[in-house]
RNA sequence: GCCCGGAUGGCGGAAUUGGUAGACGCAGCGGAUUCAAAAUCCGCCGCCGCGAGGCAUGCCGGUUCGAGUCCGGCUCCGGGCACCA
């Protein structure tokens, strides 16, 4: 008996796809499509086991829609902008292009032996020109609709290495390279205006059925609608110009329970103030060196200064309030300036506590209601709470109740009115980068802002650009940024800075269904392949990269790239978990953490230790990465078992939205699996007659898989699938069937194991005389007449507990089920001769019987 | 800090709408085969208890004939927080 060579048979099968052009997707207007995508990876140059996942997981789905009759379309590409391959380039002096491209090369090869059933004639990079030149051509349709404009943003400013740092460069307040403190800097950039269509991708969440509930919530919370209060406090001592300070509030009804105001060190006051105050200036400088992310904000300890300037309470002209700049206030979110409610905010109580400002109750609970000491009182707006400070409602009233009769109030006595408000700002839509692309605008002396025309595009980025100083490659090319202005044709200046990655990402799903159209889409393609009926990626792209997608898919619309019915792009969504890892660490004499790869441990029941004898320290499974050394390279992988193998396991053990992890012993059992599948069809080919009852239970077997696989592949259960293929082998190992009705279920076996294991199906399909490739074989129906059982076990439970159980006939009246009940000998050994207070009989369900 | 998830045997997980907790796999144990091993095949396998039985789904409490599943309150772990992608 052979062995199943999957080193062998593998390429022989992807040869076999690639020269009938079995995954080219070609428009048929007569014929369903299905447009299967997932996100697109960004070119590091290896793949690792997440993207086998998240690949597999596609490739699943593409082939049992194939299998299923429709016209799939399963592109795949690379999102090839971004900051990695400048940081090579810094470091090792080779041109981000150079290295983007080898290391799509290697991905690349990487991939095409995982046999995914992928339509590789629409690849393209986002860093190609024949792809950015649309992009640029589409920025400038959006920037004559009124979707991009120019203004300025705070920004991570390395003071050292004068550049803008990213988010991830900033540690610990410093510049990654320079270790200089990073300070906070205004700069002009260009924005989206994704703010305005707040209000609509909000109510569109609700037409998601098809997207994880957890990710329309945060997409909800991200966008942020709240109604609140927009007042003006009138100042005391502040210089000319800021005779009233705008606050915006969500908590009119504390406004008795005020006990300061405070403003963002950002705030123009705060600006004003701090030329002429050298001790406000200093605050100032030390709240800007908190960095830019709300994360670092909220976090920091709770810091501010009393400015000396004081406001009126707008409800009691002789209370006076002090204005702080406190750093924890966003100039970005509101009017930059807020009033402290200290005992009805955590925030504001820990800012009072801490400068000994006043803390006012101005509501407690109906029971027990307590004064405020170190911990607000900040129940549901939804419940009802005894007002100590009401002012337009009744002293018992919900939150929600006060919130709005506060507003009424305002606005009836003319001191504020009520505002919907967005917590959602415009995407910074530009970076101060090289490796992104060009922004095609001309700044003019003379005319200003000027769009490239038309017949210059792509702007594409100079070959020769050097990266020996810190900063943007393109501001040091002068070649490249001074030309003349395309409207004077004087002296002007390249726009430098390049589009965010983000925007290339907003868009790629669509130029998949025309990526070599001469416009950014096309009109038929985009009208049959759109939308992406299933969308696949990690959780972590849960709201940026889904809601800038569903905005730009919007703008172009508006702009004419898209049709109407293509606003939200990705009809169903999932989202895959991790791939994990348990690590190997060792400690070198200076007491320092040294990681170790896999490779170099030896793993058995009693521990882990280095090839040298030395022992290892398990620690905890965790996300694959490359500073922790507890990867798995997938090529090792196909190398060893074969792509099958990989596949089968990464879709095996963990249900796939949840984290899987990754063990040498669970890639051997799946290998072992799929050499057991192919000896069962080998046995089959040869098998004789068998008993007649066995053929009948093989069938019912099969057909009962046939089901359970169908319905667990839709409901993205593709684990619970695996189980019931498990299941099915074990019936078809025992069982006394012949040999027809083994081949059969053989040939079934092959035809459900086709998503996950496409190669290894094809053998079998060949072996047992299956007619064409089984990957265009139609998916199986099941017979629902075979799946009806004779008869059911019911589990009887005595007061909720099961104590036994009783066999009876599907079809069973409640009475003869009561009656059998009854006369069951544990359930009489528990009655002890009484009666039962109760039976409760759930037909095919279970017995409860309550004494 | 804020928003969103998750937690079930030694391990990964399964369990329709609230109805047999532990499917399937790994590891482990016992056996067959073998000169021996690998491979393969068969069986056992939540914990405590000789047993009857008791205890078990992160923790505390509640609803129910019946709770892993529903409700309230926690703990720990993970994702996101607008310049990582």
């Amino acid at each position: 008996m052979s062995r199943y060579n999957a080193t062998e048979i593998e390429p022989k099968w992807q040869k076999a796809w690639e020269e009938a052009e079995t995954f080219r997707a070609t428009r048929d207007p007569a014929r369903a499509k299905y447009y299967v995508l997932e996100m697109f990876p960004y070119p590091s140059g290896r793949i690792h086991m997440g993207h086998v996942r998240n690949y597999t997981m596609g490739d699943l789905v593409a082939r049992y829609k194939r299998a299923r009759g429709f016209n799939v379309l399963h592109p795949m590409g690379w999102d090839a902008f971004g900051l990695p391959a400048e940081n090579a380039a810094i470091e090792r002096g080779i041109h981000p292009a150079e290295w983007t491209y080898a290391n799509i090369a290697d991905m690349k090869a990487q991939m095409r032996p995982l046999g995914l059933s992928l339509d590789w004639s629409r690849e393209f990079a986002t860093c190609d020109p024949d792809y950015y030149v649309h992009q640029q051509a589409m920025f400038l349709d959006m920037l004559e609709a009124g979707l991009v404009y120019r203004k300025t943003r705070m920004v991570n400013w390395d003071p050292v290495d004068m550049t803008v740092l990213a988010n991830e460069q900033v540690i610990d307040g410093r510049g990654w390279r320079s270790g200089a403190p990073v300070e906070r800097r205004e700069m002009p950039q260009w924005f989206f205006n994704i703010s305005a269509y707040a209000q609509e991708l909000l109510d569109a969440i609700d037409t998601l059925d098809q997207w994880p509930e957890k990710v329309r919530l945060m997409q909800a919370n991200w966008i942020g609608k709240s109604r609140g209060l927009q007042f003006a406090f009138e100042t005391r001592g502040a210089p000319e110009g800021f005779e009233r300070l705008e606050v915006y509030t969500t908590r009119p009804d504390t406004l008795m329970g005020a006990s300061f105001a405070a403003i963002s060190a950002d705030h123009p006051l705060a600006r004003a103030l701090e030329k002429t105050d050298p001790a406000i200036a200093a605050f100032c400088a030390e709240c800007r060196k908190l960095g830019t992310s709300e994360e670092a904000l909220e976090t920091a300890e709770k810091l501010g200064l009393d400015t000396g300037i004081r406001v009126v309470h707008p409800l009691d002209p002789d209370r006076e309030l002090p204005v702080w700049i406190a750093n924890f206030i966003l100039m970005d979110y509101g009017t930059g300036a807020i009033f402290g409610c200290p005992a009805h905010d955590q925030r504001d109580l820990d800012f009072a506590r801490k400068y000994g400002l006043d803390v006012i109750d101005t509501f407690v609970a109906l029971q027990d209601g307590r004064p405020v000491e170190d911990v607000a009182f900040v129940p549901p707006k939804t419940e009802k709470v005894r007002w100590l400070k009401n002012f337009a409602w009744p002293e018992i009233a919900t939150g929600e109740e006060a919130i709005e009769a506060a507003i009424a109030h305002a606005e009836t006595h003319g001191y504020g009115k009520g505002v919907e408000q967005f917590r959602l700002r415009d995407w910074g839509a530009t970076r101060q980068r090289f490796w992104g692309c060009p922004v095609p605008v001309v700044h003019c002396d003379a005319c200003g802002m000027v769009p490239e025309r038309r017949e210059n595009l792509p702007v594409t980025l100079p070959e020769d650009a050097t990266f020996d100083r810190p900063g943007n490659a393109l501001d040091w090319h002068p070649s490249w940024r001074d030309v003349p202005c395309p409207k004077c044709g004087g002296p002007a200046k390249r726009e430098t800075d390049t589009m965010d990655t983000f925007v290339d990402s907003s868009w790629y799903y669509a130029r998949f269904t025309a990526p070599w159209a001469k416009t950014p889409t096309s009109r038929e393609d985009a009208e049959y392949w759109m939308n992406v009926d299933q969308y696949i990626g990690g959780i972590e792209h849960a709201i940026l990269h889904l809601l800038y997608s569903r905005f730009f898919a919007r703008a172009m619309i508006r702009t004419g790239h898209l049709p109407e019915k293509c606003a939200e792009p990705f009809t169903a969504l999932f989202t895959q978990g991790m791939v994990t890892h348990e690590t190997y660490s060792t400690t070198d004499e200076r007491g320092r953490t040294v990681w170790h790869t896999p490779e170099e441990v030896i793993r058995d029941e009693r521990g882990a230790r280095l090839k040298d004898g030395r022992p290892v320290t398990i620690g905890p499974s965790v996300k694959m990465s490359k500073s922790k050394k507890n990867v798995v390279d997938p090529a090792d992988i196909v190398e060893l078992h074969g792509a099958d193998t990989a596949r089968w396991f990464v879709m095996s053990d963990s249900p796939p939205e949840r984290d899987v992890e990754w063990t040498a012993a669970g890639a051997e059992a799946a290998a072992k699996h799929l050499q057991r599948v192919w000896r069962l069809a080998e046995e089959a080919v040869e098998a004789g007659d068998g008993e007649a009852a066995a053929d009948a239970a093989l069938r019912r077997a099969v057909h009962r898989t046939i089901a359970g696989v169908t319905d667990d592949i839709e409901a993205f259960a593709f684990n619970k699938a695996i189980a019931k293929l498990y299941e099915l082998t074990n019936i078809v190992a025992k069982s006394a069937a012949g040999g027809a009705e083994k081949r059969a279920a053989m040939k079934v076996m092959a035809q459900l194991m086709q998503p996950m294991t496409p190669h290894l199906a094809e053998e079998i399909w060949a072996l047992l005389g299956g007619e064409g490739l089984v990957t265009d074989a139609p998916w199986p129906e099941h017979d629902p007449a075979l799946l009806v059982e004779d008869s059911i076990t019911l589990p009887i439970q005595i007061n909720g507990k099961r104590r036994t159980d009783i066999t009876v006939p599907a079809d069973a009246a409640r009475e003869a089920i009561e009656a059998a009940v009854l006369a069951d000998a544990t359930v009489q050994r528990w009655l002890a001769g009484g009666q039962p207070r109760k039976l409760i009989v759930v037909p095919g369900r279970i017995v409860n019987v309550v004494l």
